[in-house]
DNA sequence: AATTATATTTAGGCATCCCTAAATAAATTT
DNA sequence: AAATTTATTTAGGGATGCCTAAATATAATT
């Protein structure tokens, strides 16, 4: 049995893993779950014990193919407990991740299975996170910011990077949503404002506002 | 801070006072959570520390006002969140319990009332037990057997006392359902059986089967 | 009332997961 | 390359929550 604490340090792991290399350092650990250096040494041996990890002392830690498979199922259920806190009990984004924080810890593959049904499958959290698949396929969305592509752009609108309130009211006000599709029609080249496409309306949108929307490239 | 392990054992009070007296014995409540004697009187004391039970050595445990009301929650979230996964996530009514054990101990007050919310405020979970309102309060329902009711009775289909898989497909043919109101319009001296009206329809169902359907008698 | 049986508590230990301080290895400077 | 800084591991200890065995209190029997 895999208990909560092994849970967290392998999402650590894993999520150092997305955001950069493969291999892990003690520091780095710590750092993520607030911890001191010596607790995640203690951990690290106990996860090589049950093959969770591979590690080789002072040189890093690595998931093993078993321990990256349940990393990736905790970073499932985190994003679909995420998703379904936004979509379905109207929490707003900055308010779920302390929730989906214990939710992502429940053990149950019929829960979560289910759960991905009741959402009909989504494919990304409402950051904009992929969501990995039934099998730990995670699609390594590139993302980009709105503001930086080129006219014409086809895209699907992935995430946002602030929180603040009057920009997602803003957000909402415009329809701009998870997985709407967009297209720049044109930019204005004195202030980089934006004419987009969005469904049958087109809005015009202040870089302050580009730059803090991700998106897709689709096409 | 309250631990997984304190919330469990306030809860183990709780079901007991539920089912019989005020007062609970070390016994009882390693019984029912299935630990020793040794253990319960150990937890027991720092269960008094945080002023969430009275307690007197060798005469046994009650809970104080704010241990009821931390009890009350969390069965609360739990019978919230049984509701869930039967109306929701159509799991079955034999399936919920074990992962409503875990889903009860996430904390987030917001969670639980938007979760009461989503479910349109139910009253009983799917077995018909009442959920406590979010003030802490719960309906005792008196429920009888189907079994024990005269003739002419109307009532409302509570709960049953069997997950036998067998059972719980008879009553989805014959549409016996949380809530459904029925009437028994005859029962047969011979072998007790009952002739039940339920919707537009009229079902004979066996002693047997009255025996482990309890419903709340209206009007 | 004295004995026996049962319930409860105390004592001593174990596993988990955290900590700080000290020791050691690796990386960086000089 | 030697010295210094930084990273990592080991050692020793604390809190939680469990255990078994022994001691003690309460209840039941005779």
């Amino acid at each position: 049995m895999i208990t909560l604490s092994e849970e967290n340090y392998l999402k650590a792991i894993l999520s150092i893993n997305l955001e950069t290399k493969n291999i892990v350092s003690t520091n780095e650990i710590a750092g993520v779950l607030d911890t001191s250096p010596a607790s995640v040494s203690e951990m690290i041996k106990k996860l090589e014990e049950k093959n969770l990890v591979d590690y080789e002392k002072y040189k890093g830690v690595s998931l093993s193919k078993s321990g990256e498979k349940l990393a990736l199922e905790i970073l499932r259920k985190h994003r679909l407990w995420e998703t379904f806190l936004v979509n379905k009990l109207e929490f707003s984004w900055s308010e779920v991740h302390d929730v989906a924080e214990q939710l992502e810890h429940v053990k149950s593959k019929k829960l979560t299975n289910k759960l991905d049904h009741f959402l009909n499958y989504p494919k990304f959290d409402p950051h904009g996170e992929p969501i990995p698949s039934k099998n730990g396929i995670i699609s390594p969305t590139k993302r980009v910011l709105l503001s930086e592509v080129p006219i014409k752009t086809n895209g699907i609108i992935m995430g946002v990077s602030t929180d603040e309130s009057e920009f997602l009211d803003y957000l909402t006000q415009l329809n701009f949503k998870i997985g709407s599709k967009i297209k720049i029609l044109d930019i204005i080249l004195f202030d980089k404002s934006m004419k987009i496409q969005i469904g049958d309306k087109i809005e015009q949108i202040s870089e302050e506002v580009t730059n803090n929307i991700h998106i897709k490239i689709i096409e």
